[in-house]
DNA sequence: TGTACATCAGTGAACGCGCGTTCACTGATGTAC
DNA sequence: TGTACATCAGTGAACGCGCGTTCACTGATGTAC
């Protein structure tokens, strides 16, 4: 594979070719196949070389998650460029939380080992650094999530009082559907039998968001 | 733990005890925590013994799977004894399916580990032998998740078109919640946040239901 | 009711495996004078 | 511009670990006569 043929004592950028044999690890067999010694491997180094850059497996799965996070992002930029121009503002706003919840399942169909390395790993999740998980826009898929929220609430799509607590409600549902996909019942299913379920769930959360809370009057037609 | 202290040379039950050894490993450390040897420790035998009872630890876990699908089908007939006297047909068909969900979502967040081993395990949701995932009364939470439809649809609550695939949005939504919870962002907060959150995704599901699907008329007040 | 025998549940010992991590090292690089 | 030296990236060897699984066995049990 890419297993490097150095000349040189020092490899160069060890660090980088550690996290690139580890997106190459998480992509064919999830956050499990993210193993030191085959990055090492991989990168054409003796295994504890790897304890130069990384504090220890851990690390190293941590740093790959955040790639893979910031490859959401991205799926999530290029599905709304994809979209429809909206004919209004509220549509606009509709069809950017719709990018979102369609790039986040389409990265997690096209690539289910990077998309668990990227959500199903806790520590990583918790990481503070914001800016490793950026994709090129320089956003991470949970910021463009909160903003396509915030937007259909400028666009007075949500009532206000749908807003908090939102993004987890959203993320929730294309998530069980992610899951249910890769490791699930689903996954046997043909790609447009789930293509079209996640465009349905999309539909329940969109909905969700524009009645109003329980006991809230209707809103005027 | 339950290391048994034998006076005959035969165990007596052995695949009860190992198979009750790895309900507690998963409950404790989730499927991976699965681990053939340690059960047959716990069950105070020699390692290979457990080859009588089981083909090779994928069967053990599976084993263990089903057992844990079968304490989520109790949980969900529990919260529907627990949830309030209906006062209509269409009332008794909601409770009927948020007790499903709120049933599944408490099991989660009181058995994170069983529950991964009950939904997480590829294999184990494959299997056919849907007898051996019941709970105590004779049906899985699949078996539950879809005679709730069927009795939304029946009530009128659910309009037929919104039918088909519905279980798999149902449950879209309350498993990615609790995958949030369970490994996700969600993790650290309180329980009363996460429980709160569960009913909101559950109205969430119950109103796309109800809502007919794109294109159609509206429903006449 | 008593005995011979087949069955098969559990034993004992070993296999090969690959992992993460630590230790003391060496030798190429970049910097200070 | 040339040389001495500190730095630190990568080496070599080893550690302890626990796993799943296979093999040939032994001895308690239940059954057939």
């Amino acid at each position: 594979m890419s297993v490097a043929t150095r000349t040189t004592f020092r490899h160069g950028d060890l660090r980088a070719a550690l996290l690139r044999a580890g997106i190459e690890l998480a992509s064919s067999g999830g956050p499990d196949a993210v193993v030191l010694r085959e990055a090492t491997r991989r990168a054409g180094v003796v295994p504890n070389a790897a304890y130069r850059h990384f504090a220890d497996r851990a690390a190293l799965l941590e740093a790959v998650s955040n790639v893979a996070q910031g490859y959401v992002a991205d799926a999530m930029e290029e599905a709304l460029a994809a979209s429809p121009e909206p004919s209004s503002s509220q549509d606009a706003a509709r069809a950017r939380l719709r990018a979102v919840g369609t790039g986040y399942l389409t990265f997690a169909r096209r690539s289910p080992g990077l998309f668990r390395a990227a959500f199903s790993v806790p520590a990583a999740l918790t990481g503070k650094d914001d800016a490793e998980k950026a994709g090129r826009g320089g956003r991470t898929p949970f910021q463009l999530l909160t903003a396509a929220l915030d937007a259909l609430v400028d666009a007075g799509v949500m009532p206000e009082a749908n807003r908090p607590g939102a993004e987890f409600l959203a993320w929730s549902a294309v998530h069980g559907l992610a899951m249910l996909a890769i490791d699930g019942p689903l996954r046997e299913m043909p790609e447009d039998v789930t293509s079209r379920l996640g465009q349905r769930v999309i539909d329940m959360v969109e909905h969700g968001f524009e009645v109003p809370p329980r006991g809230s009057p209707a809103p005027h037609p």
